[in-house]
DNA sequence: CGCAAACATGAATACTGATTCATGTTTCAT
DNA sequence: ATGAAACATGAATCAGTATTCATGTTTGCG
């Protein structure tokens, strides 16, 4: 058994190659695809690379030629959700000059996005679990944005004063939440009035 | 305050004896306390039988006399957690008629609790995976709670007018991200800190 | 073309770990 | 004191599955 040297020094990933032609690349994304919806639906244990290979079509030695391991193809999706997600929220928050209007769009897009990729949602939760630091990059990658924004936002007298750290972790639990409701509690309030109702206590409180 | 008549069924579970002397108390006990710790610690993947047992100090056959899978054990802990938070919670709101304040010594409690158990916290969060019944029991008892509570504060004048499921889930997604700011990102931040940065926020607002 | 690299296959390997069971020990009501 | 029920043991079973590999097929460039 080939035992090479196994440290943290690897700077690059060429632990697998990445596709480079076409019929590579297009591989390469069915199995991301057939991950995504069997992880999502089976959970990371349960879903073997038998399962995601022949969702795939493809054999299963064919998962490790772009992978290197299980956790691998777990953790490219995380890293993909974020992107996808971020993307939505910069894209529907684009030019709103007020940051609590833009607050309000950024929700509305992200309980779509999360509506429309439910798997994509479980996984960024069960990554708690199977890939901790994927977690938390992607979670302090949001808290930075909010808090930097919050931040300029009550610079610029927009919103009131207020811890900004706070703040940002409490914003983002609650379009967790609400999130998880749709998805996991499978609620059927339409997203526009979630967004209203959040909107307003996030807005002016509950103080009578 | 919690009204608890929703769940008045015990359902029986003859499927392994309950124990019968104090010896036999005893040992179920040390096995659950054991596989809080390494399920806690590892997550319920990478937490054998074998495992649990040995932290126990008992054999791996013994757990069987006890529980009747590996997802029994976990579902018990989830139970647990349940009641020993609720408990946790209600003792600490006794004789507080005022909802705001009510709510704001729930939130500390809770965050305290969690700091004092983060096994526990991380159990809870596993369940979506492992049990989703017991998980979703575990949010839907406390929601509940929540909304009954806030829509009697409504009626008394406690608090504004508002859709109470909405706020229910947005609170609750507050005192969640805190307790994982605590137990998952070892935020350092005083917990009486966050609750009051956590209270202005749901008190009034973050308009200017 | 023609051929090297890239891609694909799926059976074989190697190992883990939940659950069972035959057997032994302790408890406690009578 | 005693025997039946309760409790405890830990080696054996048994199924699943991540990963490897020797072998074939396809692609695209010169």
């Amino acid at each position: 058994m080939i035992r090479a040297a196994r440290n943290a020094e690897m700077p690059q990933r060429p632990s697998v190659s990445q596709p480079k032609t076409a019929r590579g690349e297009a591989t390469k994304k069915a199995i991301l695809a057939a991950a995504e919806r069997v992880i999502g639906a089976k959970g990371y244990n349960d879903a073997s690379i038998g399962h995601i290979t022949s969702e795939a079509g493809v054999a299963q030695g064919t998962f490790y030629i772009y992978f290197k391991t299980k956790e691998d193809v777990f953790s490219e999706l995380v890293l993909e959700m974020g992107r996808l997600v971020r993307h939505s929220i910069a894209e529907a928050t684009q030019g709103i000059d007020d940051r609590l209007a833009a607050e309000k769009a950024g929700l509305q897009a992200f309980l779509e996005f999360v509506q429309a990729h439910p798997d994509l949602y479980r996984i960024v939760q069960e990554a708690l679990f199977v890939d901790p630091e994927a977690y938390q990059a992607y979670y302090s990658a949001f808290a930075d944005g909010y808090r930097d924004g919050l931040t300029e936002a009550a610079l610029a007298g927009q919103i009131s004063a207020g811890d900004p750290d706070t703040r940002a972790w409490a914003l983002m639990g609650i379009a967790r939440a609400l999130g998880e409701q749709l998805v996991v509690f499978k609620s059927d309030k339409p997203i526009p009035e979630l967004v209203a109702s959040a909107y307003d206590l996030i807005e002016n409180g509950i103080k009578p």
